[in-house]
RNA sequence: GGGCCUGUAGCUCAAUAGGCAGAGCAGCGGACUUUUAAUCCGAAGGUCGUGGGUUCGAUUCCCACCGGGCCCA
């Protein structure tokens, strides 16, 4: 009889039915569903950045006959009775449509009222700025994409809970312009990483995350189970070892940049997963890997935030090269006021690690402890960029022993602004002096060391086929991003940081 | 793991020395053809994180739990 479809009782819907904010919103969604439908694709002609460009400079009140077609979600709704403004953004910026019953209809204007703030939009019209020179494009034709059956937060105050924000990344990247900011200024780091890289002849690999053991680095793994292996299985903690299996097997210079996973604690520099960047480069030293470091840690800053010269945590910090090389134990003996070389009897050094606040542990030797003493009074004074060089051999059973030092080894960590950025080794590629390091850790394991790493047999069988000289590095991405989008959190900078499930 | 703080309307925030919980924005109804957080008029909107306890009465005090933040280890 009737000719208007009858509107579906409301279904399954989460309850967007009952409440008074969101009934309506569904109420025109099911509506729309009996009717025509929404459309599947759409075509847009320009985006909201580009037609600022183009028609920036028309005075107030220019009219032109360009005719554009422009997408976006309805940010914000101005009704002057006959005359609407109304806001569109899309993934470059904001554009205004201008809406006058005039231009548009009666019964178009009708319907532009019934859209609601957070509705997908695509709309054509042609370009002109208002009276208060506004660019804007005065519709006569729209079309309603999707609709969004939920309001969005307040649009002035913005979403501002760190808990929502970090759970409905959508809402913060919707409403708050600066998570945009980060989220694309990642992939601008990312991306110049890689061009770097590639530009030096490297090539881009992908290693195993699924492991039978967690190797290569200090760390509590993930722990998960292969079914039809039937075998326990490990997320991995670190790519080194594998990466040098591909030097080994002549894949000279070989990079990955992969999400690591490490079964710790959550804190404002700590992510379960997060992602991390390491190279190999057969026949270099780390005397080559730092001049390379330094030259990209420019780079990837003048193509991020245009600058090497960046603010950080209310602070001036440069990042052009060259950057400070010292080394640790020369940093330590400035900050104890003594001499720590390892010609000092241990019992001295494990008096001095007393006096400044150590529980030295009892498999602890003068390596460690002088490692140690740099964390608790050294690397967070370290404000500008600075390479802190050969690192104790007992601490850093995969570096190579150093060419004038039998007690360190060949290894560097940079640090800027308190914080370690990157870590680099001439590689240990004797797999006899291998063996004999992993030996040694798995001793301070034995000991109770948790911080020590187990043996991999596989990689020293691979050593043992003849690792070239080679140069290694390793940088975290995450703690990149935020030191050239100055964030304090790594939530920050991950779109998803690991979160427990809502209550 | 320890300490401190925190959870109130869709969002941003108030208040209550234990006695009917408020505002701005958003939403709803109305006016308006040049707005930019539009403006004006009107009517609404709440399981005060969850569960116990004390009390005549608890959003407020106590306990536990859940989520979140900061600091320390």
């Amino acid at each position: 009889m009737s000719d208007t479809p009858e509107i579906p009782e409301p279904g399954p819907d989460g309850g967007l039915g009952e409440h008074p904010l969101t009934a309506a919103r569904l109420a025109r969604h099911q509506e729309i569903l009996v009717g025509a439908g929404y459309p599947y694709r759409f075509e847009r002609s320009d985006y909201a950045v580009e037609l600022h460009a183009r028609y920036g400079s028309l005075s107030p009140g220019e009219e032109t006959d360009d005719r554009v077609t422009v997408a976006g979600r309805l940010m914000a709704v101005r009704k002057m009775g006959k005359l609407v403004f109304a806001v569109l953004q899309d993934a470059t910026g904001r554009i205004q449509l201008f809406v006058d019953r005039r231009t548009l209809g009666d019964e178009g204007f009708a319907e532009f009222d019934e859209l609601d703030i957070g509705d997908w939009v695509g709309a054509s019209g042609v370009m002109i700025t208002t009276k208060k020179g506004e660019v804007s494009v005065r519709i006569d034709d729209f079309e309603l994409l999707a609709k969004a059956l939920r309001p969005l937060p307040a649009k002035w105050h913005g979403l501002q809970d760190v808990e929502m924000r970090s759970r409905r990344r959508y809402l913060d990247l919707m409403v708050n312009e600066h998570a945009r900011t980060v989220a694309l200024t990642r992939a601008r780091i990312v991306g110049e990483l890689r061009r770097q890289f590639e530009a030096r002849g490297y090539v881009e690999v992908e290693t195993p995350v699924l492991l039978s053991q967690a190797t290569g680095a200090l760390a509590r793994p993930f722990q998960t189970h292969h079914n039809a292996l039937e075998q326990d299985m490990y997320l991995r903690i670190a790519t080194e070892l594998f990466l040098k299996r591909l030097v080994v097997g002549g894949m000279e210079r070989v990079f990955e940049i992969g999400r690591i996973f490490r079964n710790e604690g959550i804190d404002a520099t700590h992510n379960p997963e997060f992602t991390m960047l390491e190279s190999y480069q057969a026949f270099a030293d780390y005397n080559d890997i730092m001049d390379m470091v330094e030259e990209m840690i420019a780079a990837v800053a003048l193509a991020a935030v245009g600058w090497t010269e960046i603010t950080y945590q209310g602070k001036k910090l440069d990042l052009s090269p060259p950057y400070r090389r010292v080394r640790m134990v020369d940093l330590v003996a400035e900050a104890v006021g003594e001499p720590v070389g390892f010609d000092r009897p241990l019992s001295e050094m494990r008096d001095l690690a007393d006096r400044h606040g150590l529980e030295p542990g009892s498999t602890w030797g003068h390596g460690k402890i002088i490692d140690q003493l740099f964390e608790e009074l050294v690397a967070d004074d370290i404000w500008e960029p600075t390479f802190v060089l050969d690192h104790p051999k007992e601490t850093s059973p995969l570096a190579r022993e150093h060419r004038d030092d039998p007690n360190l080894t060949e290894r560097y960590e940079l640090f800027i602004a308190g914080a370690e950025y990157a870590n680099a080794f001439s590689e240990l590629n004797d797999p006899l002096d291998q063996r004999a390091r992993f030996e040694q850790q798995a001793r301070a394991r034995a000991g109770g060391d948790e911080e020590a790493h187990p043996i991999d047999e596989d990689f020293l069988l691979a050593l043992e086929y003849g690792l070239p000289p080679t140069g290694g590095l390793g940088i975290g991405v995450d703690r990149l991003v935020m030191l050239l989008t100055d964030q304090h959190h790594i939530r920050e900078v991950i779109l998803f940081p690991t979160l427990r499930p809502e209550a």
